[in-house]
DNA sequence: GAGTGGTCTAGACCACCCC
DNA sequence: GGGTGGTCTAGACCACTCC
């Protein structure tokens, strides 16, 4: 792990343990956490850089470095956009699948567009519904090549597929754009979802992409609007 | 404006001049740009990771750095999280408002602990209904220290509340933590967005913050679903 | 005026990728 | 092996804030 890094976290630590609260929320200036962990005044900047990044501090020229406070309360689970994590991950293990499809399919034009595939390549066509504590929340409709990523069966799709493609594929995930809408239910989600009728649904639509910039997934991911929430946050650069 | 900032311009232009498109989408390496815009290394990484933030780029040690291509298709009006603009700005001035309530009132205690403000502390209590096209499409509410925003009236709220809080206060809006929801409508939506009964709304809660670290903004944007959509990039660090 | 962060440099070493 | 980006340094100058 870069220095840089390690610093961030140490920092972050430190926040999260409200260690700055003596100091008024200040953070030391640079030239002091340069001493204290021994670095130049670039690795220092990179690492509160990322906290700034992140909505933890905020940093002012002349002034100093301190935590930024006040958080929205969460009314349902989050969804960050920090973490490329799936949901597996992102609910600690506690999320179980069932898969309602599992086809082998030749893409459209549409989906070859979206995964830079050739016209009517094989591709998996997978519908999940995902459950927590056994509870149905999302379902979700995930299009991959085949060729890319091999070898996927229903055992791995009851499972997790990033862990997958992370740890027997050795595929490394890197990033991933999003669309975040509201939107009315339809019989289907009302089905598997166990909606009342009119229930609105919160749907993220995803292409997410390995490090050397292939679109490895497009998936629309479909999550009951009184159990989920998405959280960003925005600097001005 | 700093140098890595008019470089970052400079290749976000190329990029979307499809420059890049006759190298197969392959940025010059950082020592070639080094060359070309007559500066250090550091400085065209910074130019470069700011397109990877934004998803426009990725790149690859030992490989290169390439255009990421493939975005999504928008059905809806982007409400992207990358801008801190308000729907005055990022509609480009379409935006119209109706005012439909302005009050001055004592913070009760949740609103003062999320505006950091002592109890029973003037704020305003504001609502509007916000149009593009004279079609209502955004219900706003808002509260804001009325001894930090000072002397807001009508006049400005019919118009936008950024400009006025950024041009005449001449205070700096830094950042913003957002929420995003998808929630039923109840029936102060439906009557002024005009929804149909059962529509849903997309809402987003939000905490805007000077660059001082100050809290000046707290609101809750009820959006018509079928007009908006949020969109968001992440990238693993 | 003293102290802070923002930018920028010129160079270094290293890890990684692909041929 | 040659080329790429990732990290890190030591120092510099500057812009800004606050007293």
């Amino acid at each position: 792990m870069p220095k840089y890094k390690k610093i961030y976290e140490a920092i972050k630590t430190n926040i999260n343990n409200d260690f700055y609260k003596k100091t008024e929320n200040q953070i030391p200036d640079e030239l002091t956490l340069c001493n204290e962990f021994n670095c130049s005044r670039m690795t220092i900047k990179k690492a509160l850089d990322l906290l700034v990044q992140e909505g933890l501090i905020y940093r002012k020229r002349g002034h100093g470095s301190f935590v930024l406070e006040k958080t929205l309360t969460h009314r349902r689970i989050n969804l960050s956009d920090e973490k490329l994590n799936g949901l597996t991950k992102s609910t600690k293990g506690k999320a179980t699948s069932i898969v309602l499809e599992f086809n082998l399919i030749f893409s459209d034009s549409t989906i070859s567009s979206i995964l830079n595939i050739e016209e009517n390549t094989p591709i998996y066509e997978i519908s999940r519904l995902r459950l927590l504590d056994n509870e149905p929340y999302v379902l979700e409709k995930t299009y991959m090549s085949s060729n890319l990523i091999t070898g996927l069966n229903k055992d791995i799709l009851k499972n997790s597929i990033y862990d997958y493609i992370e740890n027997t594929l050795n595929l490394k995930i890197s990033s991933a754009k999003k669309i975040i809408r509201a939107d009315t239910s339809n019989d289907y989600d009302i089905t598997h979802l166990k909606l009342k009728k009119y229930d609105p649904v919160l749907e993220i639509e995803q292409i997410a992409y390995l490090n050397n910039g292939i679109p490895f997934e497009y998936s629309i991911c479909r999550h009951r609007y009184d159990v989920f929430e998405f959280t960003s946050f925005s600097v001005r650069n």
